[in-house]
RNA sequence: GGAGGAGUGGCAGAGCGGUUGAAUGCAACGGUCUUGAAAACCGUCGUGGGUUUACGCCCACCGUGGGUUCGAAUCCCACCUCCUCCGCCA
């Protein structure tokens, strides 16, 4: 969400921002409106004020014993002029938010101009490469037969995976083992959030209301509809969606950024608290709408997928080396498991609509001969927390200032998995080693084999 | 699912339909006192918005949205949320 305020003080600067976005001049529609906003406005106050003191002078004449009915009488015929205006002001202020909470963040200075990914800048790389090439992950998986496409498919549908055996325990052993990392070694506060979340929430993060098709949404059950028992028994199929019928219209969150995020909504927090560092493990669910036909084969993306998430709440003049700090918590996993990976900052046309400025972790799967996103992470600024009215007060000061949000991966734990099944596969074997890392988490097994 | 109760400022907690933006307490801030601190005392102290060069003036906000009224925190309706008890349940 933009400031009305520094838009009409900046509206030169506004448009350049949103120039880096890919988008024409904002500002001399939003400035044409929010003008006519503020003039309606004003009469609206205006009149409002006349209306008080009439009933004011109502009320003394009545209380000595007056006769008020001329008063009276003027007061009610502005009603209707008045209820129109109002309604004239609400219809402007909609109009308005809608705008500004559909415009993406203003980037920083030092993000790279850039159209697509392609664009985007290498700052650093870490370990060495072994395997160049190699089997990818679902090859080795299936050829160990513990990773199972087909049954989850049966059961799911499409971009699902089942793992067993040691594969879905060394799953398990990721998840331990990163946030064991960040919340023993890098501070941040293990929570366990809820996964499903209103409206409000993934408003305040900035999923909604313009990426709402990227989301699963939990839809109330339609009386006489969608009942279990119209089940098609031919097909077993049902267009239910879900049977809670007392929680209706929640979404599946597609990332613990916003339980985690969200928790300092509303608030107005002591500076003295911050920052606060927040880390979970969670499911996370995305419809993948928009990526219909990429990434087809195995577990790269999916429907569903686990990730410890990383959330950050800073004062404004923190978020920067803040922003740094968190990516290096990121690397640091990554270099704990010996995977190689690379750092990359998004150029302007591959940031966020909620960033000002994006590092991108890259780690390298042999299977593809390439380097794969396996972590983001993101400063927002005050972006979030205008949206969700997250505030802090200084020390002695009066007045409260939007805290800035960042949030990052640490990582993602499907992807982390592919990285180390095919870095760390033996074609002696065909099996996979086990990370020195993660051998505590794996009782101590030195190899998954067949 | 059934039955009740409640939503007011940073927090706690009052509030006959007419200067109530809202008592009181705590917290916070400024000051007096003190070597310093505490205590005590005095004072200040909600948010958002419009307007003004400025002092200021004005408007809105007591969960949300409607309604009644010349006038609503206060009355009516709907919704949301939270709490308690019962039932069911991992």
């Amino acid at each position: 969400m933009h400031d009305i305020k520094y838009i009409r003080d900046n509206a030169g600067e506004f448009d350049k921002a949103m120039a880096r976005r890919g988008l024409g001049a904002q500002s001399p529609a939003i400035l044409a409106l929010d003008e006519e906003r503020r003039g309606v406005l004003t009469r609206l106050q205006e009149m409002q004020a006349r209306r008080n003191d009439e009933s004011r002078k109502i009320g003394e004449i009545k209380k000595s014993g007056g006769d008020a009915s001329a008063q009276m009488e003027a007061v009610a015929a502005m009603k209707v002029d008045m209820a129109a205006m109002e309604g004239s002001v609400r219809d402007l202020e909609m109009k308005q938010s809608h705008i500004l909470a559909g415009l993406p963040n203003i980037m920083g200075p030092d993000v790279p101009d850039g159209a697509d990914e392609s664009e985007n800048v290498e700052l650093r790389k870490w370990g060495e490469i072994k395997s160049l090439s190699g089997p990818d992950h679902v090859a080795i998986g299936e050829g160990l037969g513990l990773i199972d496409f087909e049954t989850a498919a049966k059961m799911s549908g499409a971009r699902f995976t089942l793992l067993s055996g040691p594969m879905a325990r060394m799953e398990r052993a990721l998840v331990q083992f990163f946030l064991d990392t960040h919340t023993g070694e890098h501070g941040y506060t293990e929570v366990s959030p809820p996964l499903l979340v209103r409206d409000n929430a993934l408003y305040g993060t900035g999923q909604l209301p313009k990426f709402s098709e990227d989301l699963f949404k939990i839809k109330k059950r339609e009386e006489g509809k969608d009942k279990p028992d119209e089940v098609d028994l031919e097909t077993g199929r049902t267009t239910m969606y879900a049977r809670a019928a007392t929680y209706e219209n929640a979404w599946l969150i597609p990332t613990a950024e916003v339980p985690l995020t969200n928790i300092v909504a509303e608030m107005i927090v002591e500076e003295d608290t911050l920052p606060r560092r927040y880390a979970a493990f969670t499911p996370c669910f995305r419809s993948e709408a928009g990526a219909a036909g990429k990434d087809t084969r195995g577990m790269l993306r999916q429907h569903q997928f686990y990730k410890v998430e990383m959330v950050s709440v800073t004062a404004p003049e923190e978020s920067a080396a803040e922003h740094e700090r968190m990516t290096a918590c990121a690397e640091t996993v990554l270099r704990k498991l010996e995977l190689p990976f690379r750092t990359i900052v998004l150029c302007s046309g591959d940031t966020g609509f909620g960033a000002t400025k994006t590092y991108d972790i890259e780690v390298w799967l042999p299977g593809q001969e390439t380097y794969r996103e396996i972590s983001s992470c993101s400063n927002c600024k005050d972006f979030q927390a205008r949206r969700m009215n997250a505030r802090m007060r200084s020390k002695g000061e009066k007045e409260t200032r939007f805290v800035h949000t960042l949030n990052g991966s640490g990582v993602a734990v499907g992807r982390a998995l592919i990285a180390v099944i095919e870095n760390y596969y033996d074609q002696a074997d065909g099996g996979v080693w086990v990370p020195e890392a993660l051998k505590p988490y794996m009782g101590g097994l030195e190899k998954i084999t067949v």
